[in-house]
DNA sequence: GTCTATATCCTGATAGAC
DNA sequence: GTCTATCAGGATATAGAC
């Protein structure tokens, strides 16, 4: 309906938006914040938008459809390929963390995914939803190939496991600070490659491990 | 200095705090909001805590440090018992895991790690300063012993693995809604042997997979 | 489509009586 | 320690001229 390359206001209340709300936090930033740092009026957001609300909906849309539809069409790439057999784990992974970590590597994709490890945490109604609208499909195409390929693996024991996975990801893709600062700047978080192999080497260790073994070690139990 | 126990008050806000700040995020619930729920008056935040701010800390303090001391109580225990030796990494992960489960069987734990999840992502320099006190010495013992048993790992690479623990882990203890949908109910967050088992052996198996592995999958690169 | 001006309401914080 | 009353400012949203 609307041509957002031929709506340069649209377009620049996006990217200050994007831009404020990974730096102070989506509640944090007013909408005057924003217009003033686009360069535009007060009352476009709501032209444009409606409400605030629709401008954070658009902020998240604009870079997790394309995200996802490329996420899809590796996995489409791949099960063709296969067709019918068990695609390797690590393909399937790599189908789910190539393009966030190549989306990381333009400055919008680094200050977006500081904003998108938000997304999972924060309690907005309005955000909920838009998380479920947009993850929902695309995480159960992801889990059944998965399951495919580790079918001894129950389902709810891969639906934890995914849920694990899903953990290290998120918290890997979105929180690129905290591991140089935590680790004294030895882990260099924009080695794409690097942090590729071994994220999709961890989490496919995990999903592999086997199923349903008992914990055995000595477990703590109070002191003494 | 202050005797909690004795200030019924302080109390009260803490609670009502804690309770809104999960349901609604922090910088959604105003003060008013605060003081009429916990049924005190507005003026006693700023007497008590003497601003938003440390409310806020307050309210992340009270339930952290003594999960922080329960688990390092718990490492030092271990590493007592092992005398000089390697720790099982099971029973490393389980001191880490195992507070923060238990805490969770509480209404109030389950709404306080609701909110614990969020102070990872959230980007109020006050929250992220407190983060760095609460965890930045616990993160290092941990990891240490977890590198002790897992000596053949180079510090970077137990640095990155240690970050995908810690994704996986949060994601988890705070995240329990989301598993139950994403499953269809199939998993159940409340199981805490379950949980506690299925984590653990994941990320003790993402812990110790081979280092310095490259891939060998098919890279899925553009489609065709 | 863009702008100014403004309506309406809520925010955190405080002064000062009790 | 607790209360009332209020300050000073910022929030979203909108009405209406251009």
């Amino acid at each position: 309906m609307e041509r957002q390359a031929l709506h340069p206001t649209k377009d620049r209340l996006l990217d200050a938006a994007e831009e404020l709300f990974s730096d102070r936090g989506i509640d944090a930033t007013s909408l005057r914040a924003v217009t003033s740092a686009a360069g535009v009026n007060l009352a476009s957001v709501n032209y444009h938008f409606e409400s605030k609300d629709g401008l954070v909906r658009s902020v998240f849309l604009r870079r997790l459809e394309p995200l996802n539809n490329e996420r899809l069409e590796l996995l489409d790439a791949l099960e063709i390929t296969a067709a019918g057999t068990a695609i390797e784990l690590e393909a399937i992974l790599d189908a789910w963390v190539l393009p966030a970590l190549r989306m990381g590597q333009s400055p919008e994709g680094k200050r977006f995914k500081r904003l998108l490890g938000r997304i999972y945490s924060e309690p907005g109604d309005s955000l909920q939803t838009l998380l479920r609208e947009l993850f929902g499909e695309i995480l159960q195409r992801f889990s059944a190939a998965i399951g495919r390929t580790l079918p001894e693996l129950s389902a709810e024991e891969l639906m934890w496991r995914v849920h694990f996975m899903l953990g290290a990801m998120i918290h890997t893709v979105a929180d690129q600070p905290s591991i140089r600062a935590f680790s004294g700047g030895l882990c260099d978080p924009s080695d794409i490659e690097g942090v590729r192999r071994r994220l999709i080497d961890f989490v496919a260790a995990g999903l592999r491990s086997p199923p349903a073994k008992k914990t055995t070690g000595q477990s703590p139990g109070t002191r003494k």
